[in-house]
DNA sequence: TAATTCAATGAAAGCGCTTTCAAAACGCTT
DNA sequence: AAGCGTTTTGAAAGCGCTTTCATTGAATTA
């Protein structure tokens, strides 16, 4: 008997003196995989600390035992213990990956990008998302750190650069969206600056001189700088600058649509609409839908990101390409290196425009 | 010294005559946090099983004890180690969850749904993309089971159920998109026929006769479903079956365009098009778009999924809502349920049919 | 051939927790 | 107060691996 009362407690389940996690007990035995490195080891004919030397190629072995040891993985279908590994060895072969919305359209190939990178190698993901919020995002780090992750993708982080910097005394940490130094920390971040110039530039040869822009939530770093290239192309373009055609968004879809709402009812005119980022265009371009405006024949609107359903839009939102699969590919592959002791080198490639069908020249 | 020779291996080096994984080895002390439960044990004045018992609420202990342990823990700060908790115990509080894809925006609201649902309680999820691939998802399972997660999600199995019954056998398994039955398994479906049939008769109400309909992938069996349910609204309707009418598709949004333009090119009448995914809506409505149809005016455009991006589409998308963030959380709860030793109960709400901007009226 | 060195190996001690087992403490009854 | 059946508690044995340390045996040198 494995109990001596057999108690049962469901998930909801509470020991009633206690203010810690509530967890369900679990009556069934375990499922454990039978073979064991030890019984490796004793069928191979050598000892336990040959076969984990084997393992982990942590010393030279003789061809001999090596062969043998590998025959006997194989014939007993051996899978070590990553449970047991990283208890002794202090290593657990996962990487924490703080994410601030695991659904967002955005982060899914940033996500990919990790996977991809990590599955190869024997490393796993360990998912979290944060949902903007810096104390989820601190709590996200804890529970990652009580899991024991080998180190730690945050991306886009809104906690501050000081609190990820001392995550980052003890474990490998890359963040990304972000421009920041430390021991034991790389950032990686892409030129939302020149995007947006890009993306303005665009417009701007279209012959388009009232171009409205919607920007991003300002507390992101890379809202402000998407603002800033912005103005930097207007300016740069002689164009002054008209505080009536910049329209505070939020990121999401609505942002765009009540953007249009607001654009329109001040009466202001404007050609067309750069939003910095795709969901906001979706919004926007719904909003001009509804207002009996055609995009490109009436305003003309480019986005920022690439989503994926960017291409299928009707029209396809002209946008620029962020490579958020790269990000997550090179963000893993970062870590990884952090890990091993090598200072990572990741850039992330230029922003790229890509002109589709929502944009085009202003009527003259 | 750690090693003898200070071997450093990168993420890519492998030991030369291993055909075991790669994997980076780090010469970096492990982070390892340093109260452990044998601390609080002695500050408490107790020993390790006490606390160990109070931690698991698996026996009776003194008020003044738990008291003690109570506080010790508090003050010391002491998070248990998940690692050796799993080696000791058998239980790791981790899931594995199996995606088909973790970027795709459907599968997104379920993986959040699944992490709303075991954050609270202290289980992580861990998420795996199986890319539609049965050996892939054969291998995501193994990955699984070698990581000791206490119990399986699979959401959309392209595995044989004798498969997924097999791996029931030596761990809870909850599947959904599927209907099957096994000890230790759960299966958690979706009424794809029901859904189907709404969406044709939302059609057929507004006197569309001729409805095309693009399939999804066949191969799964809610694609097979819906199309069963397109049809049997049909016959309802005492409309002729017209197969010139049914486009294969394959659930992604190039399915979409491709369909409408054999559709055209078919020279085939048709008022309507039910798509069975809103990916494929998309794909359509872009189809249309570039022939220079309107929606809902020339033609009216339902989908099935409602994905997020489908109320911002340009016009916003009719569609049938499937609940994919409860399906998460009721998967994730039917799981622990399942591990806790308790028959799962769960079932999915059914099929809603919104209309948004994409139906309208047939043209007299 | 004896002395020295060094690479290859095994024995054994943990890693931090759970769980069994047996002893201790308690509450009753007689 | 002795005897009984319960609780409550602690000691100790693992869970499956890594790593240190000591040992072996072979290779090298004198």
């Amino acid at each position: 008997m494995r109990f001596q009362k057999p108690r049962v407690l469901g998930p909801d389940a509470q020991s009633k003196h206690t203010n810690m996690k509530k967890m369900p007990i679990t009556l069934r035995a375990p499922a454990k995989s039978p073979v064991t490195l030890e019984m490796v080891a004793k069928r191979a004919g050598v000892s336990p600390s040959t076969v984990s030397r084997i393992l982990n190629g942590t010393a030279v072995v003789s061809d001999a035992k090596r062969q043998a040891v590998v025959e006997a993985t194989q014939t007993l279908g051996f899978v070590p213990n990553p449970l047991a590994r990283g208890l002794a060895g202090g290593r657990t072969f996962s990487i924490g990956v703080v994410t601030q919305a695991i659904d967002s359209p955005f982060y899914g190939a940033a996500l990919r990008g990790i996977e991809d990178e990590l599955d190869p190698i024997g490393y796993s993901p360990l998912f979290m998302s944060a949902h903007w919020n810096p104390s989820a995002e601190a709590r996200c780090l804890e529970v990652l750190r009580s899991r024991r992750v080998d180190g730690i993708v945050v991306l886009m982080p809104r906690l501050s650069d000081e609190a990820l910097q001392s995550c980052a005394q003890t474990l490998p940490v890359v963040v990304t969206g972000r421009e920041m130094q430390a021991e034991q920390l790389f950032s990686l971040n892409f030129d939302n600056f020149t995007g947006a110039m890009r993306a303005t530039e665009h417009l701007l040869a279209l012959g388009h001189q009232r171009i409205a822009f919607i920007t991003g939530d300002e507390e992101h770093p890379d809202a402000a700088e998407r603002h800033r290239g912005y103005r930097a192309a207007l300016q740069a373009a002689g164009i002054a600058f008209d505080p009536q055609l910049v329209l505070p968004g939020k990121y999401h879809e609505i942002s765009g649509l009540e953007a249009v709402n607001h654009l329109l009812s001040r009466k202001c005119t404007f050609t067309a609409i750069f939003a910095a980022n795709d969901q906001m265009a979706a919004g926007a371009a719904l909003g001009l839908f509804q207002n009996g405006l055609r995009v490109p024949e009436d305003v003309s609107l480019v986005g920022f990101d690439d989503l994926p359903t960017s291409v299928y839009a009707t029209p396809p939102l002209s946008t620029i390409h962020q490579p958020a699969y790269e990000l997550g590919r090179l963000a893993a592959a970062s870590i990884l290196q952090l890990i091993a002791g090598h200072p990572p080198t990741a850039k992330l490639p230029p922003p790229e425009l890509l002109v589709r069908g929502s944009s085009a020249p202003a009527r003259s």
